[in-house]
DNA sequence: GTTTTCGGTGAAAGCGCTTGCATGGCTTTT
DNA sequence: AAAAGCCATGCAAGCGCTTTCACCGAAAAC
């Protein structure tokens, strides 16, 4: 049974009972070094004696600024993307702001109600992942001279400020280390996302320079499961001629490959190569380890709150795309 | 370059534009029924041409309803709750309600900042899946009145109500499955958490009575990352005695063992039986696939969000404790 | 000794909504 | 036909803060 409903201590009690105004006391917390040692120790005492919690609706209110954030993910059931969340949480709370967390489903299909609500608590700042396809949304965000910081990715023509590295890059990267490993026979599992699709193109354009045939490509759903792995070897087990590598759109996924190999009695990288993406914890763990491409997903998420931080304190900020940049790593598998 | 910030629209602005007082269009928005067809038509209208997004700081405080939940979980790097947190996400923005995400670390460490940060929010509800330590916090949260939802453990005296199911009763079933299918030397690799000791002893009273010798048990760091797996296959392998099962605290740490089993040369479960919890994706997948014990981890956000919607509606709600049960799954490794 | 400066504080006007109460016009009732 | 009931709406008083401006006294400057 809930008891009756307590009376909550305003801001006007601490005021009162430490002998000061309302003002003081807002100063206490905005603006502690104004306000007098002596009055602030009794302004504390006071909090302390009637276990006030200011009410930040209203102090949002009142100085337009929420201390929302809102992070806007497809999903983190099993997200590659759930080290940045992290990082921005741990690090937003530090300054007292709060993650406000939406998710966008498959194909960011909610996306356009998550930036409503993001809008309506009037949150200082929208985080992404995923990419707003919507014109209206973006326009209406550039109106409003809303912080939007999209991760992950590095548009062409950010709505604001971006913080990732190039997918297009990344499948450069691996398609000239392959090549460099005298693998002849990639086959891509590429995933629908738009930046697996990034790093499908790069990885095909360059791919393309070395004289080979053009790699086999198969696509696999979203968001990404560990079962899509036998999708994929069941696809290589029927080809003609198979594969000597088999990149993957994740690690999840690569570990899946791998494990269908092995137990159909491929030797990997022997008979046949793996190599992931995101270099998760079970990258480096898996025997064989497996080849892939890190990126340093909680700096992606301290980036973007130090964007944050720069902002609040009325920096301009020049540079709209940070490249964190991402790093192949060689193991077993690959 | 952001452009200078723009006249956002109020609420008297829509009024003025669809000529009737703010008083109706506020209740076009909290009570559609009781405003006339036609007026309402009139605001929506409005509403279109100024691109009016209500301001929910100024609503929350007028009102008294945040609509806002915190949902506090210690992490969701490789969590077994994001089921739950994404079901919950979801329900709760079909009503309009919005997710204030904390993360509160190893050990609950920054619970309590949490906590304050949800009442300094006016938060309608917190939902948990950690556990409040604090005696002070609990308190004040029952003064309070707060809508508090822990989830995932049944505790016997919830702070106000509790959805989740019995982790002694899992490790007494996983007790009596082992020994019904002959095992004899289980070994037991138990997380830091509360509920995987609940389970640990629930599994060793169980196994007690079954007049086997008492399990080996070690511990394992927390958050579980696949690796730890490395340190328990190293122990097992220094045992004189080696185990016959392996009883792990989560599908990822499973998944580990009979890796690490496998290339050290050992056949699963021939030599060596492996037992999972959580039913992730990848314990029906694996090869072998992976025993374990299954919970509904969306149920459980699911039936959180229910209590908050009765709660709404002014319900009493008698039943503290919401038991959503469990299901052992006998697959290959055991 | 007077003027200037400045650190610390208070008074009060909002911030943009919600909602209890009042009102006026209609449809029912008797 | 008057009384009663209802539906749709408006008026206006908050909700609990922040912040501008003004003020006071003490230290610094002259």
């Amino acid at each position: 049974m809930k008891p009756a409903k307590a009376i909550i201590p305003k801001l006007d009690d601490v005021a009162q009972r430490a002998g000061v105004s309302t003002a003081t006391v807002s100063r206490y917390y905005n603006n502690p070094a104004i306000v007098a040692p002596a009055t602030a120790e009794r302004i504390r005492a006071a909090i302390d004696e009637m276990g006030y919690v200011p009410n930040l609706l209203a102090g949002g209110l009142a100085s337009n600024r929420s201390r929302l954030v809102a992070v806007l993910v497809p999903e983190i059931a099993q997200s590659i993307f759930n080290d940045t969340i992290e990082a921005m949480a741990s690090e937003l709370s530090l300054d007292g702001n709060t993650v406000m967390l939406g998710l966008t489903g498959a194909g960011n299909a909610r996306m356009p109600q998550l930036i409503e609500a993001a809008l309506a608590r009037r949150a200082d700042a929208i985080i992404l992942t995923g990419i707003i396809t919507d014109d209206g949304t973006r326009e209406r965000l550039r109106e409003r001279a809303m912080t939007v910081i999209e991760t992950w990715g590095v548009p062409e023509d950010p709505i604001d400020i971006a913080v990732g590295f190039s997918h297009q890059a990344v499948g450069r990267d691996v398609a000239r280390f392959l090549h460099g490993r005298g693998y002849v026979r990639p086959l891509l599992a590429v995933a629908e996302g738009a930046r697996a699709r990034q790093r499908r193109d790069g990885f095909l354009e360059e791919w393309r320079t070395t004289g080979h045939d053009a790699p086999t490509v198969i696509d696999v759903p979203l968001p990404t499961r560990f079962g899509h792995s036998r999708m994929v070897w069941r696809h290589v087990s029927q080809m003609s001629t198979p594969p000597d590598v088999i990149v993957c759109g994740s690690d999840v996924l690569a570990q899946g490959v791998i494990i269908e190999a092995q137990s159909a009695g491929f030797r990997v990288p022997d008979q046949v190569a793996v190599v992931g993406f995101g270099n998760l914890a079970i990258a480096g763990d898996m025997r064989p380890s497996i080849t892939t491409v890190d990126v340093d997903g909680a700096r992606i998420g301290r980036e973007a709150v130090a964007v944050l931080r720069r902002r609040a304190t009325g920096d301009r900020i020049a540079q709209k795309v940070i490249d964190v940049g991402f790093r192949l790593i060689a193991r077993e598998s690959a």
